[in-house]
DNA sequence: ATAAATTTGTGCGTATGTATC
DNA sequence: GGATACATACGCACAAATTTA
């Protein structure tokens, strides 16, 4: 009674594709005409050739007028279901920890069946519109975007709105556009920036030197979690203590500014440097002077990149979570996709922890080797 | 006479989606009945009902039995032509130089307005398939991959074949599978090992230990230009000279033996190593036994990596194409895409240059300091 | 709540046109 | 030209779902 009868065409239907599957018809085969077939199956021609116009619509069948009907080439792979691709957009692939990011979310996502779509805006915001753009040409499931230069505004806003017009969710990574209200996993900046100068007081360093990138909002709240150890421990923060930078100019001026600093008389004791690139650098600044690290300068760096132990001193510097960041920030717009909840997930904000090794020392230490 | 008669039904379909189109009719607005479109046109119902049902096998009409007939949502986004994605299947993401390869290509695939999936095997075979499989479930264009563990056999040879039944082009990077026969981007890889150690010999040293991964071609190749330099310059090949490990063992394996060849009474003099992360670690090994590098030893890497410069004595190594080649991979492959010519493009080989830094010297040279 | 009207879905019949062999 | 096969077109009857009176 609760049985549902299935039309006859239905039934023809089937019939003729497992007749396909099961390689009783090959490729270019000949199909049995329409009259033989409504003779065999006892039903009219107008209905096998119902059965056969939907087979033919969905690509399994040709006909040809006055020949007869005939086998596709079965080109067609199984397609993966449209919304299984997720998109993801960072300022770069290459450089320091962003590959460990993007390593994560991949393999977190192909764990769980869905593709990685990859583009870099080389932290150009009119990339960013591209990318975005032919992004949005594709049948994605999701995003996970970090944010270009996101402390100078957004010009592609209008852009962000249309994914919520999609309905496409997406996160954000490291930092978020004030503008959007999206779920975003972030390292607390502005406490990595006041642990690694509250390190270098407690060392007993008076006089230290930030280098801080400013294009974007890590670098902003890192310089001030900086300031905020100045003043906490009542250290002035003196014309020049702080060298801002933007990220065209990172491989030149932040190190032309440690030179002039570390030749003048009251050099400083300690720099505090946005990130371990920038760390490195500044090491080789003080190595053409002569000057020793961690004996007559101490230097702190930023996310515990692979670069922090290829030198011969090690780089004290704040942690990254990295690959856990990616795998996290693929588990959470997993859960947006299939999630029932209408309310967005909370952020993950990370807290960096010091990671002690050989670059920062007490003042005044006695010297070594 | 030459005229071909334009069926009833096709006429309808096209008047009706010029409605559609010009926004008559909008989305989820009923259409009128089956019986008063065919009242309208005067023509019978079953006409009307062919029209109507390619428009909706066409996705622009949805119907609903008791109800009616009704303008489907257009959701649909300008949709990317197929095959404007292109895939890249790297063993790693994040390791030293594939990042610079993923974004070359990546950077001159989205100018060509191709988008890229990206994907990698974690040096695993296993993960390899799967991924393969995954990416043929996409309307790949094409596919940029670069061989896992390329001298251990390749049990997923079925699938690479199955791009050639499914006419998707595909060319291989660093490496080339032997049984297949695709293009290929690499380095000359036996002239590298060869250049670096005769590099070596020219500079007098005579017993040059070399450290090679042998899971890839690349590591065999490299060893095979090293024993070469060797019998040219008639040194003998003594046991122990030759370190190989797997890629499981790079963090462990050619450090300790590292370690027992400079403790031995005949310590080698200089280090061939199979590239520069490698060779960061031996500079390590060596510092670790107070030996000064290049002074006491010398050290040749490979690759060119960011790692090269990070130290402290920079790395005398050798280059390797990197961004470039990702950039010219993706160029082959868009030519292959578009290409007319059946004859598949030859091979790229790069020529490895050595890249003279601080980490070699000759032997018997000033120490300094 | 029931019945009637409307609308699409299924199935069959016929006739004619047109392309292929 | 004739036979065969698919394409177009019209007609009817009834079933199933929905809306309306």
């Amino acid at each position: 009674m609760a049985d549902k009868p299935i039309p006859k065409y239905m039934r023809l239907k089937q019939e003729l594709m497992s007749w396909i599957e099961s390689g009783q018809l090959k490729p270019d085969d000949k199909a049995p005409s329409e009259n033989e077939i409504a003779g065999r199956f006892d039903m009219s021609r107008q209905t096998v050739r119902q059965a056969l116009g939907e087979l033919e619509k969905e690509g399994l069948l040709y006909r040809v007028q006055g020949k007869g009907t005939f086998i596709a080439r079965r080109n067609m792979r199984p397609m993966q279901p449209p919304g299984s691709m997720i998109g993801m957009l960072t300022t770069h692939i290459s450089d320091y920890i962003f590959p460990h990011i993007i390593q994560g979310a991949e393999a977190r996502l192909r764990e769980e069946g869905y593709s990685l779509l990859l583009s870099s805006t080389g932290n150009d915001k009119e990339k960013e519109r591209e990318n975005l753009e032919q992004m949005l040409r594709q049948p994605l499931g999701g995003l996970i975007i970090e944010p270009t230069r996101s402390a100078q505004g957004n010009p592609n806003l209008q852009l962000f709105l249309s994914l919520d017009v999609h309905h496409i969710p997406y996160i954000m990574i490291n930092e978020r556009y004030p503008e959007l209200h999206c779920p975003c996993l972030k390292l607390d900046d502005e406490a990595g920036g006041f642990i690694g100068a509250e390190h270098l007081i407690k060392l007993g360093h008076r006089r230290i030197a930030g280098f801080f990138k400013t294009d974007d909002l890590q670098g902003a709240n890192r310089l001030k979690g900086f300031i905020r150890a100045l003043h906490k421990h009542r250290l002035p923060l003196e014309e020049g203590t702080v060298t801002n930078y933007a990220s065209e100019e990172k491989h030149n001026m932040p190190y032309e500014a440690a030179l002039a600093m570390l030749k003048s008389a009251e050099r400083p004791t300690a720099f505090v440097c946005y990130n371990d690139e920038l760390a490195v650098l500044l090491l080789e600044a003080a190595r053409r002077l002569g000057l020793s690290v961690p004996d007559d300068l101490s230097i702190v760096g930023f996310d515990d990149s692979p670069l922090a132990t290829a030198t011969e001193v090690k780089l004290t510097t704040l942690s990254h979570p990295k690959e856990m960041m990616g795998v996290r920030a693929a588990d959470m717009l997993l859960g947006m996709i299939k999630g029932r909840g209408p309310q967005p997930p909370a952020d993950i904000v990370y807290k960096p922890e010091l990671i002690l090794r050989g670059s920062t020392r007490a003042v005044g230490e006695g010297q070594h080797r």
